[in-house]
RNA sequence: GCAGAGGUGGCGGAGCGGUCAAACGCAUUGGACUGUAAAUCCAACUCCUUCGGGAUACACAGGUUCAAAUCCUGUCCUCUGCA
């Protein structure tokens, strides 16, 4: 796929965060049909380090993947890791700056030395630094947020061209992150003023879902309506299959989402044998259960394995189990995409 | 046979007079996870319950005490050393 066409159809990243989908090599990625991933500018700036990425040809080059790269900015890190106080570190009006809790070494992160991560990194598809935070902010703290995220991206874009001669140049893409919280107005404002900006592409930013687990589809909706209609929708952290079959309905294009792997290795998997569609391996009933996770199911631990496999490595500890449940969701989640693609019967 | 040490929930292992249905681990059984500090986390785990409690429980049988897994006596069993 060329990148110009990116978001054109539906896609789903998987994260290889640290240069890697867990458990797996990049070629059993590959064979789930995966085409494109995001990996993260904060963990990569932690270890290796933008430098060294740099000196070893960047992600592609070491992952030898030549799909295409999406790089997490580090928005969201800001808010997991520092806005929760989990690492050391404040937020400021320039960016965040924080210890690492590995090195003690201080970090610096700033719009424009996000977007410098990124390109030697060696991204496809950058995305501007946000001030992500938690959910039910108060409206002065959502404003703040979304006043920040605009000055922010700002930056990135110029730093971005100015710097480095922009897409036209570098044939890379820069999106930006709408925030808001789920104040409709704020959402609205900020995907407007993003939106004169012209990026390549809006991401809908922030939590996804509210406190009883609710896609927000409504705040969703309003970065729809308030961005240019020729650019890519990209729902980050999205989500559940329902949640993207929503998300996907009312015009986003692009996902991605912890959930498909991480709940692989917690023996959470996907089936469309099960009502609801998910198929919890560890659960006694499949200690004996010869069948494969997913009768329609084509990915490589479907054709060879059966759930009682699968249940017995994940039991007994083994990454291979690992390995098996991760393959499997991730080919659970390229086919949703594919009957995305598909006009309904 | 003699001398030591010891027998606690499915397992390992704390507790050594009251706050003990008994720490903690493991196993088991459920559940959670949404731009990854996550091969993580949470809960249940003797039986009954109208969820307030109730009844049995720390090898077995007695005893001391207001009160015993904890102290005493006997029985059975296990391990280590010596013959």
């Amino acid at each position: 796929m060329e990148l110009k066409d990116f978001g054109k159809q539906y896609i789903f990243l998987p994260d290889a965060t640290r240069g890697a989908v867990r458990f797996l090599t990049t070629e059993q990625l590959k064979a789930t049909g995966t085409t494109a991933i995001v990996t993260n500018t904060l963990h990569l700036l932690i270890s290796p380090g933008a430098e060294r990425m740099q000196e070893l040809g960047g992600i592609k080059k070491l992952m030898n993947w030549d799909g295409i790269v999406l790089t997490d900015s580090g928005g969201f890190q800001v808010f997991s890791l520092i806005h929760s106080k989990k690492w050391s570190g404040k937020v400021h009006e320039n960016g965040a700056t924080f210890k690492s809790p590995l090195t003690g070494d201080v970090y610096e992160l700033t719009p424009e030395s996000s977007i410098d991560i990124q390109m030697k990194i060696g991204s496809d598809i950058l995305v501007t630094l946000d001030d992500c935070r938690k959910t039910n902010l108060t409206r002065e703290e959502a404003l703040e947020s979304v006043e920040r995220t605009i000055e922010w991206a700002r930056r990135c874009k110029n730093h971005f061209e100015k710097e480095y001669g922009g897409t036209k140049e570098t044939g890379k893409l820069l999106s930006c992150v709408v925030q808001g919280a789920n104040y409709p107005d704020l959402r609205k404002r900020c995907a407007q003023e993003l939106s004169e900006m012209d990026f390549d592409g809006y991401n809908f930013g922030g939590f996804v879902v509210n406190n009883e687990g609710q896609l927000v589809l409504d705040e969703m909706k309003v970065v729809v309506d308030n961005t240019p209609k020729d650019k890519f929708k990209y729902a980050m952290g999205v989500g559940k299959p329902q949640d993207i079959r929503n998300a996907a309905e009312i015009g986003y294009k692009v996902f991605d989402t912890v959930l498909v792997t991480r709940n692989a290795r917690h023996g959470t998997l996907y089936s469309s044998d099960i009502e609801g569609e998910v198929l919890r391996i560890s659960n006694a009933e499949y200690a004996t259960d010869q069948r494969p996770i997913d009768s329609k199911c084509d990915c490589y631990t479907c054709k060879n394995h059966s759930r009682a496999y699968v249940h017995q490595m994940l039991k007994v500890g083994e990454a291979t189990g690992m390995t098996l449940a991760t393959i499997h969701n991730l080919r659970y989640y390229q086919r949703l995409i594919e009957t995305l693609s598909q006009p309904c019967p």
